[in-house]
DNA sequence: AGAAAACATATCAGATAAGTAGGATATAAG
DNA sequence: CTTATATCCTACTTATCTGATATGTTTTCT
């Protein structure tokens, strides 16, 4: 019942390049080397992302990826759910399913989580993690200032 | 990002004995045929939970398990938690720790959805379930009679 | 022309899940 | 006192997923 890497890195690899946008195309090796991510495996998870609309590409020298739409109409959720599949908090097999029990459990369990997690991924944006990041990091800088 | 069989079969397989219960002990054969689960899994389950201080033994004919507590004394969070081990939607390397991005992240999606589902299992009792499912159960009997 | 980038597959080792198998031990019932 | 019915215990198996790594191909700016 975890988030895998794929999730977590795809995410923290996007608030990054939203965190230095200046416009222009920013470059995995960029990102990979500030996050200390793998290239490769970032690659991987950039294909996956451009095909889900959620960035755009460009090749080339000088290229590199771009956020498709703003950072604040780009939700968690989207991001989230390119990467891992949509939210839901069990699989159940077919037998369950037909479990009368299961109904109950469904129903006072499954829905009410699935429903609440997926309101707050909806929810939060990416500008908001760009945002919050912004502020704590200026608040790691400012001791060397004092 | 599931919640495992183990888990699923292991709560299923509770209410069942909490709603089948008359004070003695039931056996994992009879909650097995019900539940259409394989003995010998429902044992392994059953093993874990005993040792959780969820549910005592008897051994023997006529033996079984019966709950420890009432079950409106019995919350989801001790099930899942014995079965699962304690809920969080991650699981970070220690690269990932150090990473300052990765605090906003943290504090921003990752506690928040931690909070709001222990919350829930927290809240929610083996009673309910039992509850909602006599409940059930009977709604879907009445056709019969009317 | 050459460097730097995205893009595309294939491969691989390790972990986990989901069960199976086979017996050992205990106890109530017949 | 024997037998059936339980729990209890541990090892094994099989399949799938994860988290990469590796090796190139294509594209485009300089």
């Amino acid at each position: 019942m975890k988030i895998s890497t794929k999730g977590r890195y795809g995410l923290r690899a996007l608030v990054d390049m939203a965190a230095n946008a200046e416009g222009k195309p920013i470059s995995l090796t960029s990102v990979a080397k500030r996050q200390n991510i793998s290239l490769n495996y970032l690659e991987q998870v950039f294909g996956t992302l451009r095909k889900a609309g959620i960035v755009i590409s460009t090749k080339g020298s000088s290229g590199g990826y771009l956020l498709k739409y703003e950072a604040k109409d780009i939700s968690v959720r989207q991001i989230l759910e390119a990467l891992e599949g949509a939210f839901s908090i069990v699989d159940l097999n077919p037998m369950e399913m037909q479990d009368p029990l299961q109904q109950a459990i469904q129903t006072l369990l499954w829905d009410e989580i699935d429903e609440k997690v997926n309101t707050l991924l909806e929810t939060r944006t990416l500008e908001q993690l760009v945002d919050e990041y912004k502020q704590t990091k200026d608040q790691g800088n400012q001791m060397f200032y004092i």
